[in-house]
DNA sequence: CGGATTTGACCTTT
DNA sequence: AAAGGTCAAATCCG
């Protein structure tokens, strides 16, 4: 039995100021000149600049293809790595490059939040399999020329510790073992183990294998391996690296990491696409962040681990925390 | 009894 | 105005 999963991210982006690219190659020069004297020296300095050099290629990539126009962004899909990973690096201390010129870029008025689409088949037509976050229904819609209802569900811990993580799930008209979810937002509460028994330390990697042992594989669906890495299943930090580190060694096991083929057309995105040069080129920047920690998550995560430290709270969230028209509608 | 789900009403967005 | 999204009272369930 195949689960499958897809992600189509909604989110636009990319300024298209091209004289920036001078200023952003410029912080990279003088990234890799300081990393070259630290070679040898601080390997947290090391991986601190390699992952800001990242970043600024990254927004220097997308600055060039953007201003060279041929997209408005309107309906635009495109895979992305933006799945609710806490940025190994939205703790790094105040580094100076990342408040170069797109902090001054001017707000978008109204931030779009993450919206992150994914299809997972469920093997026996229920319910999908739990994606290792607690989910409280609040409500079920009938969608117009759909045949199934939407159901709305939001973080469990919502009330408790202000999670405002969201799902939206639906069942697909052609396939009813398919589902669309859609999920919102990103998760900043901490889910505690369900049973103190339980070896493994994190309870999300332990939902998930027992997903996988029940029959069912996670497959990407031609998506390169970096966007495939970004599935809801792997939504906590500390995710990750356990499932790496749990279900590569088993064969069997078909994880993300191991960048599955493209075997299937129903998710609705042509292998074209798919082709990941091309579609990295149009991550705002906050995609770009979160590619760049998906990057060294590896690292990172295996610190968490080792350190039995429970999943930082996305600290990106705090964007949308500090938009300003959240604010004012606040007040409103 | 407490937490989750159901479901029609209400609010928001297009 | 209509479709989508959320609220909350009623209900269900352990």
């Amino acid at each position: 039995m195949a689960r499958s999963m897809e992600i189509v991210d909604g989110n636009n982006g990319g300024g298209s100021h091209g004289g920036l690219v001078v200023t952003e190659l410029s912080h990279i020069k003088e990234l890799v000149r300081q990393l070259d004297v630290h070679l040898g020296g601080s390997h947290e300095l090391c991986k601190i600049l390699a992952s800001q050099i990242f970043s600024l290629t990254e927004r220097s990539i997308s600055i060039i293809t953007s201003s060279s126009g041929s997209l408005d962004g309107g309906g635009l899909k495109r895979s992305a790595a933006n799945a609710g990973l806490a940025s190994p690096f939205s703790a790094t201390p105040t580094s100076g490059v990342t408040d170069g010129p797109f902090k001054n870029a001017k707000k978008r008025k109204v931030m779009e939040k993450k919206r992150h689409q994914v299809r997972v088949s469920s093997p026996a037509g229920d319910n999908p399999v739990d994606d290792g976050h607690s989910w409280r229904k609040y409500g079920q819609k009938e969608i117009l020329g759909a045949k199934n209802p939407r159901g709305y569900y939001r973080c469990t811990h919502r009330h408790s510790q202000g999670c405002m993580a969201t799902k939206q799930v639906q069942r697909t008209d052609e396939d009813s073992t398919l589902f669309d979810i859609i999920y919102h937002g990103e998760h900043t509460c901490v889910q505690r183990p369900a049973t103190a028994a339980a070896p493994e330390h994190n309870p999300e990697a332990n939902s998930f294998l027992q997903s996988l042992t029940t029959g069912l594989t996670v497959k990407t669906e031609g998506l390169p391996p970096l966007a495939a890495a970004t599935a809801p299943f792997y939504l906590s930090s500390s995710t990750p690296a356990s499932i790496r580190s749990m279900a590569t060694p088993g064969a069997e096991l078909r994880s993300p990491f191991s960048a599955a083929p493209s075997t299937s057309e129903n998710w609705g995105v042509s292998p074209a696409t798919s082709d990941s040069n091309h579609v990295v080129s149009y991550l705002p920047f906050e995609d770009a962040e979160w590619r760049r920690g998906q990057n060294e998550l590896q690292e990172v995560v295996s610190a968490l681990v080792a350190a039995s430290a429970p999943p930082a709270p996305a600290m990106d969230s705090l964007d949308e925390l500090l938009d300003i028209d959240d604010i004012a509608s606040f007040f409103a």
